[in-house]
DNA sequence: CTGTTAGCGCCTTCAG
DNA sequence: CTGAAGGCGCTAACAG
């Protein structure tokens, strides 16, 4: 029992391969009689034309590429829900590829897409010049989200802009001694956001007399977290190069004893789901919006229109996670924060 | 400038397509000399096969397709965490088919991947007798993950179980007063698991002699559980049918101001991620590791070898969520009540 | 409008 | 061990 082809069908029509081929992609026209004949053998047979076979014959695959580090970045996701919408309403598949750099590299070259996808999108992972090359070399459509370069249409938010604004709203809550936490991206150097972000960051706090101090700059998570709040001289307020970084500072500070905002204040930065649950203030950019503009660039692209990338907005998103400088070890501050940290021990473990 | 073929490949190495095909794949044995050669050719041309091609000459993909609501369901993403390391290791792709109902039932309707891919992963959706008889006639291999079919092999957890050990917990903790929380999943009948859990939860509370009031038993979030906290006489320990459901109740407690546990003990299912952050007491499943498994067996019934469903096992694990009951309107409990839902009424917003 | 035919790039007998 | 040739299922000229 084979599997039924386009022959079958023109068989059962009464017709040639052809015409069963151009009522299958509303090519050219036929005649309407035809037309009919044609579904009616398809129905009769359920046929259902191969996509490899299509795929060969006209080059494309109808189906688009995805490189990004999915798991260990929730905004990631957040992204791929836009992606995934966009892609499905123009009738394309979606394939991912989950980076260990290794894997990440290898889709980067670009012939091993040869047959594979007609475009890539790239999120958060931006390729090296070489790595763009040889991608037009093989004539693959690429877009990038959350990450620039050059000779590629890219689309994301000035993170620049974003550390600054963190910055700014700190520096209005009237703290001065103020941390920077990195992301903890040791075997990823070209994750480029974060580095930015704490640019803009620094400039800020410049800008204000207030500069970053050197050991009041670290990069990790929680342990990162932990040695500034364990400093003689601990920061009164902590910027997260991401949200997740942010809530394992806020959870390091919970496990210290030490009350946030009361003590110690913390911004995030994108505004992931989780940030609204953790009560986390954070610089907010549009995720599951990226990554359909992304998507729908990209599909644009791919027909040979020239597109260009975009720069979405920023916004700042007061949640209760950063508050007002206070004097430390002020008997109000310090009855609060026995309350609240009794309590979030209570529920919070890892 | 053509993309080069095999055909190149083999002028340049001066041998025959089928010698080059051969080293390609490892199949029959080429002199090691000749085989250097190809290999040189390979390199020096940068050459690589078509996927197309080779789809369409041997009727395999090498791609796996996974169906599941990726985005309405964190648990699910945790799972095809696990499929995805597993399958890469493989050298399988991955093709992604998120689901409102209309993409899934088409991914079902098997002859629409003729020629995409080589097995099915369904995750949290299982698919229907006809749906089954569909997929075997297109020799379609599918793995079921959190969902049982009587002819597919299925991984996943005991639900029924699960709810049991949910009502023994709060049941020990002396509630008496429990309410049911399903998945507001109006649009997807067949998420059986839910249905499931709730079975075992009933007749965990029927066993104890408490039986599940039915104007305790809501289906939804934040909204169901806010009428379960407004009635004359509310619960004391509510079990929600998923973490989500059960964070969106401690939120809408928070909002209420009722204090948890103090005066609602909140117990979820799956042990997602939030949870720890949201000290969520939980019945917890293995998530990544069943996508790992699943995509383990998949590649293997792939191969023809038969393969049997799993049970993986369940785990309660109690963080700060459910504490023992407490009669209402003790003096405590109202002072620890004001200062924490005014606290995190501070932190938390939506 | 519609049928015929030549590839798309690779794998796989089948001879040599 | 290796080369030649047919075919996988479909699309896209090119004739009619």
């Amino acid at each position: 029992m084979r599997r039924t082809t386009i022959a079958d069908v023109a068989a059962e029509a009464g017709v040639g391969v052809a015409t069963v081929s151009r009522v299958l992609n509303a090519s050219s026209s036929v005649r309407e009689g035809t037309r009919r004949r044609v579904l009616e053998a398809i129905v009769a047979l359920d046929y259902q034309p191969s996509a490899a076979a299509r795929a060969l014959s006209t080059g494309r695959t109808h189906t688009i590429g995805v490189v990004a580090p999915f798991f260990t970045r929730p905004a990631v996701i957040e992204r791929l829900r836009g992606v995934s919408r966009t892609v499905a309403e123009a009738g394309y598949q979606l394939i991912l590829v989950d980076g260990e750099p290794a894997a990440r590299r290898r889709m980067f070259r670009a012939r091993a897409l040869h047959g594979r996808i007609d475009g890539l999108m790239s999120i958060s992972i931006a390729p090296t010049d070489e790595e763009v090359r040889s991608l037009r070399d093989a004539r693959v459509t690429v877009v990038l989200v959350d990450g620039w370069h050059g000779s590629l249409p890219s689309i994301g938010v000035d993170d620049r802009e974003g550390g600054r604004m963190a910055a700014e709203h700190l520096l209005a809550l009237g703290h001065r001694r103020i941390a920077f936490l990195d992301d903890c991206e040791q075997d990823e150097p070209r994750l480029a956001s974060s580095a930015r972000r704490r640019e803009g960051f620094e400039a800020g706090l410049a800008a204000a007399g207030a500069p970053l101090a050197p050991e009041l700059c670290r990069s990790g998570g929680r342990r990162a977290a932990a040695e500034l709040l364990a400093l003689a001289d601990p920061p009164t307020a902590v910027f997260a190069a991401s949200d997740t970084v942010a809530i394992a500072a806020m959870d390091a500070a919970d496990a210290a004893g030490v009350p946030v905002p009361d003590r110690l204040s913390v911004i995030g930065f994108d505004d992931v789901e989780l940030a609204t649950y953790a009560g986390l203030t954070t610089i907010a950019q549009p995720l599951e919006g990226s990554g359909a503009l992304g998507a729908e660039m990209l599909l644009r692209a791919m027909t040979g229109e020239p597109v260009e990338g975009r720069r979405l907005p920023l916004e700042l998103v007061e949640r209760g996670s950063t508050g007002p400088f206070r004097r430390r070890a002020s008997c109000e501050g310090n009855r609060t924060h026995d309350v609240k940290s009794e309590l979030r021990r209570r529920r919070v473990r890892t």
